[in-house]
DNA sequence: ATTAATGCAACACTCATGGTTACATTTGTG
DNA sequence: CACAAATGTAACCATGAGTGTTGCATTAAT
């Protein structure tokens, strides 16, 4: 795995469940598939059910499932539900008193507020359904 | 120091520069006034000068200087002699078998190109000169 | 009761990055 | 020439983020 694994898995894993939205799934099964731990699945897993993406059962036959239509779920929303800014803004919370950091500071903050909105914007563009290799039906 | 502490370094140090283009600064006053290292202010201003943004020289007496006016240096041209993708792309290598994979890998790429494209745009729109904190003589 | 799942805490391992030391090289100045 | 002061660079250490891993409590079907 490497950086941004989380939102990797949280799609890949997405789409797969979009092909097939009645199949309980477990968290070793979602492991096996993309290489990686239960427990790190059900910690990214955890934030999309926290976001209303998917639902969770405990106790045996548990597992996750999709919690709403495929189709009604951006990659905006995942992005989303993962609460990470993939634009490094940084914030260096220490005030300085030098006017050179203050308007780049301003500036820099104003571009990536900017950059981050396109990204989401772009991202909303596409549905779980959209990348989930089956043929969409409703097509 | 944080993440993203080279670009914010070399901004902050060339809006000053900028606000007195013909004094010669040492990597060690620069670091002082930034709060760090004079060997990681030449790490990181060494790659401004492979842009051709600043010039240094060695020996005594030596130091670093601005290399072309501050009007005609973008922030964009600051944020690619760096060579830093703030938009964290990881391309994965590892090609996969699986076909969610590849559809995701081909629609999250060319989201983040566009990011990017989004943001160099943006970056490109400020001089050095307008966040060196003093008053454009030209203007 | 047993089995099989989630939920969660705690810890180990890895990797990127900044900080630090050391030293060779270059250049102005007595 | 000798010395001082600067860059250039390599080699390390320290820190932090993130993933992987183990262990265990809890829950629910059989």
């Amino acid at each position: 795995m490497k950086r941004n694994s989380r939102l990797s898995l949280a799609l890949h894993t997405l789409g797969h469940m979009a092909g097939d939205p009645e199949r309980m799934q477990t968290s070793s099964d979602i492991a096996d598939h993309a290489g990686t731990n239960p427990v790190v699945v059900r910690r990214v897993l955890g934030k999309l059910r926290n976001a209303g993406l998917l639902a969770s059962e405990k106790g045996h036959a548990g597992g996750w499932r999709l919690a709403r239509s495929p189709h009604d779920i951006t990659l905006a929303d995942v992005y989303l539900a993962l609460d990470e800014s993939l634009i490094a803004t940084s914030g260096d919370d220490t005030v300085s008193d030098c006017s050179v950091e203050h308007i780049l500071q301003r500036k820099v903050a104003a571009v990536m507020q900017d950059v981050e909105r396109n990204l989401i914007e772009q991202l909303a563009r596409t549905t779980i359904a959209e990348v989930s290799g089956t043929k969409d039906p409703a097509h």
